[in-house]
DNA sequence: AAAATAAATGCAAGTCAGTTGCTTTTACCT
DNA sequence: AGGTAAAAGCAACTGACTTGCATTTATTTT
């Protein structure tokens, strides 16, 4: 089954929500919240920024990540993990092993990792 | 060989220094910059505590985390790997394992990693 | 097509972690 | 004890993220 659109779930489909997604389908990589708002020339409000991706994420159209310098990163597509060069932020997939499937002692298990190197450029 | 001190490494024996030092010889478990201060009841600035921190993280004798709320956890044990209860804040070490030894295309690898979970007690 | 309405936006102000600049105090050396 | 550089304390700042509230907008109802 494919992804219920915003309307769907009850949601309105406005400008700003529909910038962001514009911009999402434009874009593989994830992205900061400051990286949004800038592609977007200020064409909203920041907080709407915030308060779109929070709704974005609430409904399964994007996702969020950990990231090195901004916390909070989002994606188009299903969280996984990055490598992130620490020097110009050249970002690439890393295949999702699925470590710890068995840990004691504790229940609802989530993790957060972020890889960073220098890339090939980057290395001198 | 042992660690060495900080008088040994150049650096002066102060009181919020031997304060923070006796604070993590008494805690085994990683502390943020917000429970080390209120443990020691604010006997001294919390700017004191972050540059005391970064001292005592230059010099060895502590190490830096990441974290789940508070980004930044120190402990007095080499960085490894953590699962913390996401409703209490319960932690307990997780064996590293040498996770991406040949990545390619980047190098100076780091990684960071929090796993988070509910604990017995909280998991209702 | 216009009015009604709830939901969403924009703006201003607030919170909280972490940083910076500068003055005063302190550890340590002579 | 006195001198001095390093460190502490204090106040103000920054930057990410949040909150409250008045205004605007997407969609429903007439
Ligand atoms: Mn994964
Ligand atoms: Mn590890
Ligand atoms: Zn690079
Ligand atoms: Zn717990």
């Amino acid at each position: 089954m494919q992804k219920k659109s915003l309307k769907e779930q009850g949601y309105k489909l406005t400008k700003p929500r529909q910038l962001i997604l514009d911009f999402f389908s434009r874009r593989s990589q994830p992205a900061s919240v400051n990286q949004i708002y800038r592609a977007l020339k200020a064409k909203i409000d920041k907080v709407t920024v915030y308060r779109v991706l929070a709704v974005l994420q609430e409904v399964g159209l994007i996702f969020e990540e950990p990231g090195e310098k901004e916390s909070l990163y989002y994606a188009a597509k299903k969280q996984h993990h990055h490598i992130v060069c620490r020097v110009c932020g050249l970002s690439q997939c890393l295949p999702c092993t699925h470590f710890f499937s068995k840990i004691k002692n504790f229940s609802a298990i989530e993790h957060k990792m972020t890889i960073s190197g220098l890339c090939k450029k980057c290395a001198h």
